[in-house]
DNA sequence: CGCACCTTTGAAAGGTTTCAACTTCTGTGG
DNA sequence: CCACAGAAGTTGAAACCTTTCAAAGGTGCG
């Protein structure tokens, strides 16, 4: 398959987006080499940051997607923000920071440390753009949970990490992998798994989008994003 | 009324809040004093911050409340997050930043220049405590909106404005002022006006908390914090 | 005193949840 | 290669919380 072998040869996720968010240069792409070459595994359900412990070292999220979660006492669970590959976890300004919600590996992950602040200028506005994505994440769920209904959360939300997986390049055809259960998406969206499940196909059935497998495609993005009215992200000005 | 003058006498909500979040020295402190020196009112209802243009300063919030907002095509709005005296507005590690959501004045307002990062390490620190502060309060504002229902809204956010304020010294016998309708808060909600008018009257018959024109005086917000799961804000460890 | 803005009330409609059962997948072991 | 167990997806009906629409009371200020 010659797809797949170009498929394997193409910056990684991380390098693709970092590059993207700050122009990188000669040492800040060292520094990133060396962080990837000491990639490592961890298992789904392991987690990579626990609310209220240190946060003991910045990571870069090779592959694999994760979620922040925030656990009610009843056992009742919001997934604050999706991870994807490409993002970077737990750069915080602060020195000796406590981790303010818990990361959960959603599926096999790929991790490295990331290189730390302060030894590439680059690198460093890289990881300040990718925390003010982190925040416009943030708002578009605060307004995705508290204005929108069933139908509108799941296609923003999908259309969202369209955006997002596109520009880590994982983007082909206007498809893009997405790990999720319905349970999982519920929990992200603030709805129950029966609710998320009848409104996926009414999605479906109004040929918003294709869902097979893991695998989803969105049959018009660019109209869909209009019509819940997204505008493109921009961080920075002249 | 000599409480009165005891009160104006105290410190500045910035003050008192930025010397909590980090210790202030000498110079940071200076650099604070001569910024509050230039402070200027503002309208209630004018803007801040507009969604898509440059920031072109950051701001102290030294009285009044503001709202961050953003709206949707059709007119629906959400308060993505409250600004309470004290709060610091703007800040970016990034260059020209452009402003990702609309701030607006909910009250008429005093605000003033923020002191630019750079100068004093110690309000550098500072500066980083409160933008961490405000993601928490983020985080908190995502789990509301998604996983408690209305009742349990309504009193977390008043909990969290009232551990807020106590941060920025305004609050006095476990009452505080909260310039807000109650459209406002159910912006910040995502509930209805009307919804939000029933909670409200069963928390007060619940016995959870007293509304007399605009002072809140929350009954017993230990017992109250303990019953929905709140926890002390930590932010950094040893 | 009157207008504007906020709060309060009622009744009906609507979206979402709940509960429980059933079906379809997926991966593993015999 | 099929059988099986567990996980994930699907379905139905009823209950529930929240919204909607409309109108009546309050309150403050010019």
């Amino acid at each position: 398959m010659i797809n797949a072998r170009i498929a394997a040869a193409e910056t990684p996720p991380i390098i693709a987006r970092l590059s993207r968010l700050a122009a990188l240069d000669a040492p800040a792409m060292r520094l990133l080499d060396a962080a990837i070459a000491d990639a490592y595994p961890m298992r789904a359900r392991q987690e990579l940051l626990s609310e209220g412990r240190p946060v003991e070292t910045a990571l870069l999220l090779l592959d694999g997607w994760a979620a922040r979660v925030r656990l009610l006492v009843d056992g009742r669970r919001q997934i604050v923000s999706l991870l994807v590959p490409g993002d970077v976890i737990g750069t915080s300004e602060l020195p000796d920071p406590i981790a303010t919600s818990t990361i959960l590996a959603l599926t096999p992950l790929s991790v490295c440390a990331a290189p730390p602040r302060g030894a590439s200028a680059a690198l460093d506005l890289a990881y300040a753009a990718s925390r003010a994505c982190d925040e416009v994440y943030l708002l578009a769920q605060v307004t995705r949970l508290g204005r929108m209904n069933a139908q509108e959360r799941i296609l923003d939300l999908l259309l969202e990490l369209y955006d997002r997986l596109e520009l880590a390049g994982l983007v082909r055809a206007q498809g893009f992998d997405v790990p999720l259960t319905q349970e999982t998406l519920s929990d992200a969206l603030g709805l129950t798994p029966v609710h998320v499940n009848r409104m996926l196909q009414a999605a479906r059935k109004a040929g918003d989008l294709v869902w097979t497998g893991k695998r989803i495609t969105l049959n018009d993005p660019p109209r869909s994003a209009r019509e819940l009215g997204r505008n493109p992200l921009k961080l920075r000005g002249a």
